[in-house]
DNA sequence: GGGAGGCATGCACACGTGTGCATAGCAGAG
DNA sequence: CTCTGCTATGCACACGTGTGCATGCCTCCC
């Protein structure tokens, strides 16, 4: 169907051999030859299959990235991140959204297995150790980003949750508050627990205590679970005058909730979220939230990749774990309780 | 490197022929002997390669899929859509963001040929005919998605927009409003080009005419622009009463930049977005938006490319373009005119 | 019992590309 | 002029899989 190496090298009389070493650059290829070649593969049309090249070569010049839902504004700039690297170094991706769910993962591992990715980026979802253990064995690296179970992975980029959740917490105890609510999201894991820890390391060392009711879990991350969490605290006997989210999607959710009940944000309830996703700064009022360095961590993700196919063997062997820091980032939801 | 179809035919003691037509279900090999080389072939993690299979059947198993950008809500949620098509019937997918710049275009659509996808799918971005004509030449077939230039692709996935612009604009007559402004954004073409036009025949309907001034057009549709149109709107002599924005991020910002300059939504300003993203649903006040049905526009898309894969080659020949229409949604940023 | 026919399997080759090795041509040195 | 060595190119094979064709074996029927 398409044209092949072997048309171009009729078309320039010489042998296929010849257009291969040209098309790759090969010094043994004269200048004058290679360039000949070159525009001849040009003026035809010619683009060599990647399926063949990666039969000979064991590079298929893909990497293959696992989200969790592809429609979530955290992972799209993840995924922004990883392409502005990857594109331009002539990797293509295989994007993948496992939905949470064991089925979708079996057949995406076994898809990217099958279409021999050099690489694979993890991100950021609850992955089964099954699946990990077919790429493994498949000997493709694995990169993963905030994965919930830390250990099992060797090459890793993370967000600082712990020194997130802690800045978070301590903005809102250093505004005065006294009773502050965490709405957590457990499916996530290791970055929950750690946002989790960091809000109650804070809490315990501004000597504030937790009333039962006050850390409350959602199953989804999605706006409408934050406007559940809004009724569960609005039907407490006295609700809390601070509420610190997990992410960004249930404080949206959450200050409408809020708001529906006649509560006033900052004034009858501050509000902090988490991640900065593009329209945390268009709410009413703009989410005060930490900035996750989203780009640059898919960016360093892809990097990381890149950087063990390049590398030899022995230094692939070497674990190589990330950590990234964010920051706060204060807007018009958070302010000192019962401020006018 | 990895385990081949010979491994599996030595461990079973047959041909691996044989090994290859067990694997595909041919009926030519008796069921005990099928069911016996399976097991192996799972126990030994075997994995068909699909660069060596397109190689010999000319079907990569994979589409492509180019949108505009990945971190835009209104992508995510059709490549959502095209995924819930494609990996239950076996296909991958290469997804690559345009950014709307021509390199990036020629690195994509060079990459897509590489890989020899089966298919492309173009979602809602300017495409230069140089890289359409590209895909034409290698026999990929294109499916596209909203694309400005509806008569150049005879496989082709549209909302109503025409429709969806004058459902909008009347709902905003019919409340009472006398001047109501229209925020567009040109590049993207065809989109923007029916709304407008939508919107310009239900104000000629109704006797109304479009002061210069009322149509603006902004440079981008994050919610940034939306911000740099309310303050154009608020700079004219006297304001509209309400204002049709393209989509929803733009509706978001606007809304940010009526409310910073004091005036109350809907009250002293209606606004009606485009699209329906997710987040619409969470601006204070909610917005009124046309509901596009882009999780269903992504499905028809990748339905049409594998029709398109299945089908034989007359019936490929003739175009098919569908025409999908949405709901107008109204929520609470619409009201009459001067109300309380 | 012998022949025909169908079923199950193996053999050989092809897909498009990359690479080790052989080889032809040429220049330079003795 | 011959020999050495380098440069540029071609040849042959391999990568892992799918398919047309040949083949062996078993069953059924006369």
């Amino acid at each position: 169907m398409a044209i092949t190496i072997k048309d171009v090298a009729r078309k320039a009389g010489v042998a296929h051999t010849t257009v291969s070493r040209a098309m790759r650059g090969s010094t043994l290829i004269s200048p004058a030859t290679t360039e000949r070649v070159r525009r001849i593969a040009t003026e035809m049309g010619y683009q060599p299959s990647a399926a063949a090249s990666s039969l000979k070569t064991n590079r298929s010049q893909a990497l293959g990235v696992i989200v969790s839902a592809i429609d979530d504004p955290f992972f799209s700039e993840i995924l922004q991140g990883i392409e502005e690297i990857a594109q331009p170094n002539g990797y293509s991706l295989f994007i993948a959204a496992s939905q949470r769910d064991l089925d979708h993962e079996r057949v995406i591992v076994r898809s990217m297995r099958a279409h021999r990715v050099d690489g694979v980026i993890l991100c950021s979802t609850p992955f089964s150790a099954e699946q990990s253990k077919q790429l493994r064995l498949s000997g493709i690296p694995l990169v993963v980003i905030n994965n919930q179970s830390a250990e099992e992975y060797r090459h890793s980029i993370y967000h600082d949750d712990l020194d997130g959740g802690r800045q978070v917490t301590r903005h809102l105890v250093e505004l005065g508050h006294r009773r502050i609510a965490y709405i957590g999201y457990a499916r996530s894991g290791r970055t929950n627990a750690n946002r989790l820890a960091g809000y109650r390391q804070e809490m315990h060392a501004a000597g504030l205590s937790i009333p039962p009711g006050d850390e409350f879990e959602v199953e989804a991350t999605d706006p409408a679970s934050g406007l559940l969490a809004a009724r569960h605290f609005l039907s407490l006997p006295t609700p809390p005058s601070a509420v610190f989210c997990y992410n960004d999607m249930l404080a949206v959710g959450l200050l409408r909730g809020l708001q529906e009940a006649g509560l006033r944000v900052p004034q009858d309830c501050s509000v902090a979220g988490f991640d900065n996703i593009t329209f945390s700064a268009y709410t009413t009022p703009p989410l005060t939230t930490f900035d996750q360095p989203k780009r640059f961590i898919g960016a360093e993700a892809a990097r990381l990749v890149l950087a063990l196919l390049d590398g030899d063997e022995a230094r692939e062997k070497r674990p190589r774990i990330r950590t990234l820091q964010g920051s706060l980032l204060v807007r018009a939801s958070t302010a000192a309780p019962g401020g006018s």
